[in-house]
DNA sequence: CAGTGAGCGAGCTTCCGCTTGACTT
């Protein structure tokens, strides 16, 4: 039997530890927290100073059943949970419920996995830090305080089943907020002038811009007319050394945000596959907000560089920490072994793992060293100066392997930066030739709206929610349906361009994309009728601020200077006193809008959220004749839909003709606009206005596509039509009635028997399940339906 | 991928932070 127990948080960071340990050390895990407050409203009593009631959850029942028997065995349990609120509360849940020794007990911490880090915390063991303790149950109790009050509020005065809490509704304000900050924003017109010019003898190119813009086309265009018999020579040169240092590594909001970026990465994805890396051992733990790299992984870097690139590519640095809130209980993200650039593993691993090498790597490289070289051009006919600029690198440094990408959208428009381009080489009073010059309609840009990850990083900069809980938040924001993440259309809009052409300035018209949208963030109807709701009557909790006031005051606790029941009773008396006085007074929260007269009618016109969501309504319950019913479409939402807009919505779906006896109706989806016809659907060519769709376009589309599907259709075996080989996106497949079998690799195609393809489809039990729960969820789904209908129903009283 | 759309009912929903599996969808 071990003379010692040593327990950590995660299996993993067990496994290390005990290779580190020898014989002496049996090292195990308590896969996180092993008790939390019962789930019941009774958890906590508040009436008896918040005492608490605690349970071991089903799940954990196993793992602290084990650790008691090894802990009663052991001379000595060491407790080494992470160093930080939780991490210590932890231990003392571990030291409560397997009820262990005091004189047995030793708590030790470190903050990275290295041996000598572990040696040292063993030879400096301590006690429990109880205000470490009380911090930690302060947080937890406010959190379930709020959580638990604040959404039976809701339940009643918006709808069942909804969620409040100190994070997750914040993270919707964000949403909200962002989105009414871009419906409320005026686009800007102005004019940017760009000329291009030929040196007088190597006639080589380059660009230049006029720093300043023209608000009114007139002065754009008398700039343009004073250029046409204008002189143009360089009047200043300036060449300037420029650099940049590479960026710290990763922590868990960082890694979300370029995996995002540059692998279009969710968040949960990314926390997935780093997950598998740091099981694999290839990467230190992946939930932490340090930038820290611990003494050996400095010095391995600097060898792997060294040896790599050479010295002179290697710099020393250390990081600190910006963000609020951090507690720094690990390493930043870092590969394991810094020798290995790549990793075996699959595609997602290789390149993830990849872009954690470089960014590791590069935090300890030399600045990218520049020269900036800027030209001002003078014009004989105007006083202001054209510029042109270029950038030369002179010694790449930590570029060679990293380049850090941001959050600004390159594709946007016909935006044609002169920046990092050469100039050939220029002198001073140098004369040149206006090759050409033109000034571009430009309008100012929306705040962006967010994406899952720059909305963490938002969060992070509010001190808001932990590493381990921000993939987590923003799965259940969107899970609660208050918000969603989707592409949206953009529209077209018009631009004017000037330009010199025969010494005249000449006019045109051009139209570009704006606005459209690729995996961002959007608040529902739902969200903004919560949120609203909460700012109304609790704008104190909801307050971006919040969680920075209650940080203070538990970090206050933690080093022993304030009392935790004495916060959490300074907090909850008017915030329960709140709770009252909403689920008295307040109305029942609805967005209900009234839009306008149906001039068809004259029965009024409104939206609001019904049980299936957002509707436009025409007349009113109380009225003879019944209203008539129309969902909101993606994109449209309560708070901005027109009138115009709003009446559109009936007049689909729409009948357009027939075709084989049969009705063909026209209607917009979920993926868009389609006709559908017996009981199949065609999708509408995209482009094509589904109110203009006659009887023949309708036919022409169904042939189109019936021809298609047959095109797609390489073989039907004999035994079985409902047996095919067809072409699908990735190559050839077996549509086997519901079931799609896949082909073997390597299989040739033409010498698939019926047998094969029996023997492939029992085979397959993955194909089979989803064939099986294609069925079985549709009954579920519609089932379900009625039930909750019923349930609703009753509830709504 | 549509259509639907308040009404009486019983009892349920819910928080944030630590950790991984054991399961299907």
């Amino acid at each position: 039997m071990a003379k010692n127990l040593l327990i950590v948080e995660s299996p993993a960071k067990a496994k290390t530890i005990e290779g580190y340990l020898g014989k002496d050390f049996l090292v195990k895990s308590s896969y996180g927290h092993i008790r939390d407050l019962v789930k019941t409203d009774d958890a906590i009593d508040v009436e008896n100073n918040f005492e608490q009631k605690y349970e071991v959850p089903s799940d954990k029942k196993a793992v602290v059943s084990e650790l008691k028997k090894l802990a009663k065995d052991a001379e000595t349990v060491w407790l080494a949970s992470d160093e930080d609120r939780e991490g210590e509360a932890i231990s003392w849940h571990l030291y409560e419920t397997l009820s262990l020794k005091d004189d047995k007990t030793k708590r030790i911490v470190f903050h990275e996995i290295t041996k000598p880090a572990i040696m040292r915390a063993i030879d400096e063991p301590r006690k429990i830090d109880y205000n470490l303790v009380n911090a930690q149950q302060a947080r937890r109790v406010l959190d379930r305080l709020v959580g638990f009050e604040l959404s039976p509020v809701l339940w009643k005065k918006v709808k069942p089943s909804l969620s409040a809490g100190r994070v997750q509704s914040v993270a919707v304000r964000l949403i909200v907020e962002r989105e009414r900050e871009i419906n409320k924003f005026a686009a800007e017109a102005s004019y940017k002038i760009v000329a291009q010019f030929l040196t007088g003898k190597g006639k080589e190119q380059f660009k230049a811009e006029l720093p300043q813009r023209f608000d009114q086309k007139s002065d754009a265009e008398t700039f343009l007319r004073d250029c046409i018999q204008a002189a143009f020579a360089v009047n200043s040169l300036e060449k300037k050394p420029a650099k940049r240092s590479p960026a710290a590594p990763f922590t868990t909001s960082t890694l979300q945000q370029e995996a995002s970026r540059k692998l279009g990465f969710s968040v949960a994805r990314t926390m997935q596959v780093a997950q598998r890396l740091y099981e694999a051992g290839r990467i230190t733990y992946m939930r932490t907000d340090s930038v820290n790299l611990s003494d050996t992984a400095i010095q391995e870097a600097q060898q792997e560089i060294v040896n790599a690139y050479g010295e002179k590519y290697h710099k020393l640095r250390r990081y600190k920490t910006k963000s609020a809130g951090a507690q720094e209980a690990h390493e930043a993200i870092r590969p394991t072994y810094f020798s290995q650039h790549t990793i075996e593993g699959d595609h997602a691993e290789r390149r993830l793992y990849e872009l954690i090498w470089k960014r590791a790597i590069a935090s300890q490289m030399s600045e990218a060293e520049f020269e900036k070289t800027t030209a001002k051009i003078s014009v004989s006919t105007r006083r202001e100066e054209l510029v042109a600029t270029g950038e030369v690198m002179r010694f790449d440094g930590f570029l060679k392997v990293y380049m850090e990408s941001t959050d600004e959208e390159s594709d946007n428009t016909n935006e044609q930066s002169g920046e990092n381009a050469l100039l050939p080489p220029l002198e001073k009073d140098q004369s040149l030739i206006l090759k050409a010059m033109n000034a571009t309609e430009r309008f100012s840009r929306p705040p962006a709206r967010y994406t899952e990850a720059s909305l963490v990083k938002k969060l992070e900069e509010l001190g808001i929610g932990r590493p381990s809980t921000y993939a987590p938040t923003i799965s259940t924001i969107q899970n609660r349906g208050y918000v969603v993440k989707e592409d949206r259309d953009g529209r077209e809009r018009r631009y004017t361009v000037l330009q010199i052409a025969d010494d005249k300035v000449v006019e045109e018209i051009k139209t570009e994309m704006t606005g459209a949208e690729r995996s961002k963030m959007f608040p529902t109807d739902i969200g903004v009728l919560v949120n609203d709701f909460l700012v109304e009557h609790f704008n104190d909790i909801i307050d971006y601020h919040f969680t920075a006031k209650v940080e203070k005051e538990f970090d206050e606790i933690a080093h022993g200077g304030k009392e935790w029941t004495t916060m959490l009773k300074d907090f909850y008396g008017p915030f329960h006193q709140g709770i009252q006085d909403t689920l008295e007074h307040a109305d029942r929260a609805s967005h209900e809008r009234h839009l306008g007269t149906d001039p068809a009618t004259g029965k009024p016109v409104s939206v609001r959220v019904g049980r299936f969501g957002p509707l436009v309504q025409i007349g009113s319950a109380d009225d003879e004749e019944k209203p008539r019913f129309a969902s909101l479409r993606k994109g449209q939402m309560i708070e901005t839909i027109t009138f115009e807009e709003a009446m559109d919505l009936f007049k689909l779906p729409k009948k357009v003709g027939l075709f084989e006896d049969k009705e063909m109706t026209v209607a917009i989806g979920r993926f868009g606009p389609y006709i559908r016809h017996a009981s199949a659907f065609y999708s509408l060519p995209k482009g094509m206005d589904p109110m203009d769709v006659t009887e023949e376009d309708a036919i022409q589309i169904i042939q189109e596509k019936r021809q298609k599907d047959k095109e797609k259709v390489i073989r039907v075996f004999e035994e079985n039509p409902d047996a095919q080989i067809e072409n699908g996106r990735w190559g050839p497949f077996i549509r086997f009635g519901k079931q799609n079998v896949k082909i073997p690799k390597g299989t040739d195609v033409d010498k698939i028997t019926y047998e094969d393809v029996l023997k492939w489809a029992e085979a397959d039990p993955k194909g089979k399940a989803k064939a099986a729960a294609k069925t079985a969820t549709a009954k579920k789904a519609t089932t379900k339906k009625t039930t909750k209908k019923t349930s609703t129903a009753k509830s709504k009283k």
